[in-house]
DNA sequence: TAGTTTGGTTCATTATATGAATCGTGGGTT
DNA sequence: AACCCACGATTCATATAATGAACCAAACTA
């Protein structure tokens, strides 16, 4: 783990819950060192990454970021094209939508569209999916290689040792059926209660870049239902992927089997 | 200068104008050694602030980068609050309007808003700009301690070398009359035939964050125009201060002499 | 006012970053 | 089709930067 690994890694500790943490509990969080920390929090600071509030002096996440991302969205609007989709699949289907996007080792939320139902998931923006717990977790790594795929589940397993240890074939069997089916399916494992069903989301070089998918609670999944809304999700993904420059053919291939199983 | 200062000063490379590099340019552009660059930019993809082209291999800004900027938005929600301000003031004024935020030691375009006038001038966000150089620049500078400021616009004047040198009294007075002014005037510096006008914005504790300016072609400027465009945007830096949490009465202040000298 | 927590600093120790030389390969040219 | 060149990527001895226990000052708490 390199040095900027492990300043970098700084930056995993912010989310909705914790927007603003001060240097003795990013130090305890993070495992380093306070002086060490400090150091760390000084360069990001540098770099813009990290800001500090002038008042406590607690680190949150840096204008910079704001930046970057306009940047990168001028060049690959990522966001913009799937904003749309995300919403039509959630006026469809009535449920949570979220579209989420591979970085680096991990797989992070960024678009969330809330439903208005009653019961319903609240998925924040920005939040991190463990890979071998949430269905687009599950649905992305039927697209990599049993190499990465088992290395990511290794990492996804370690970074959240609240959840259940999945069963040694759990993981593989639900990226065989989603590999088939285009599609992945997973209640009550990141949270009891939830349910997703999710599809992978292609670019223009035919690489698998995220996914898309619904959330509901898992009183009201039954099979019909999970027909249905993977009918939609698939569409969807299908849709996204073409508009975001895949060829229509490749990704229907890479989706192959449909929902027809 | 650390390790993960010359990992991340990497970042900065990216623009709209190259929005995709490979590791030899990447290498060229930050001086690095071109082994030294490669263990850089993959600390970067492994974090997801980078991505790599999966047909040229070349590097580009990450997904991650879309998910930290939801999160700093859904607990400082600067870009959703600045953008209504960004397109009054456009629509007002008739011109090109910017917003740009203080990240570590650089000033960069958050939010554009480009005018529809046969000559228009066009920034495009994630822009990076100089210090000593343009109104925004120097309208935030003339809220800062002068030793930070003369950090600042070394920094800047070592990392623009094709911009002349500014006068030694230049920026001084330039900054004077800001801070006795409210708002900042810059013209055919950084780019010939470009005017700006620029006032600062203050957050809740009373800091400043970032600018709002108006450009327009300098051919079109008089005296006439520069009164009047003060006078707007100075009340939009006023307005949006104020929705982002900071005092009337502190933001008055700082803003003291307003528009009437 | 005494105690406790927080952000921040120091300096000897140790681990990590660095870059010249090198390799393999895919794209472009003749 | 064969060539070359430029590019991404790797190696390993060397040099440089990161590390953390102890320490300090200031702000908050009781």
């Amino acid at each position: 783990m390199s040095t900027t690994d492990k300043a970098l890694s700084l930056l995993a500790l912010f989310s909705h819950v914790c927007p603003e943490i001060g240097l003795t509990d990013l130090s305890k969080q993070s495992g380093f060192d306070k002086a060490t920390t400090l150091r760390h929090a000084r360069a990001l600071l540098r770099s813009g990454l990290l800001e500090q509030n002038p008042d406590s002096r607690r680190y949150r996440l840096g204008a910079e970021i704001l930046r970057l991302a306009n940047l990168r969205e001028g060049m690959f609007p990522l966001r913009t094209v799937a904003q749309p989709v995300v919403e039509a699949l959630a006026q469809i289907t009535g449920e949570t939508v979220h579209f989420s996007a591979r970085a680096g080792d991990t797989l992070g939320t960024v678009i969330a569209h809330t439903s208005a139902k009653t019961v319903r998931i609240v998925v924040e923006p920005g939040l991190l999916l463990p890979w071998h717990a949430t269905a687009s977790g599950l649905a992305f790594l039927s697209q990599l290689s049993s190499k990465e795929g088992e290395r990511l589940v290794e990492l996804s397993v370690a970074s959240h040792p609240s959840l259940a240890q999945p069963d040694a074939s759990f993981v593989k069997d639900a990226i065989q059926l989603a590999s088939v089916r285009g599609f992945a399916v997973c209640a009550d494992r990141l949270e009891r209660g939830v349910a997703g069903v999710a599809s992978v989301v292609f670019d223009s070089s035919g690489a698998p870049i995220g996914t898309l998918a619904v959330a509901l609670a898992s009183a009201q999944f039954d099979r019909f239902k999970e027909q249905s809304i993977a009918e939609h999700v698939v569409e969807a993904t299908t849709d996204l992927s073409i508009k975001l420059g895949a060829s229509p053919q490749h990704t229907a291939k890479r989706l192959r089997a449909g929902v027809a199983v």
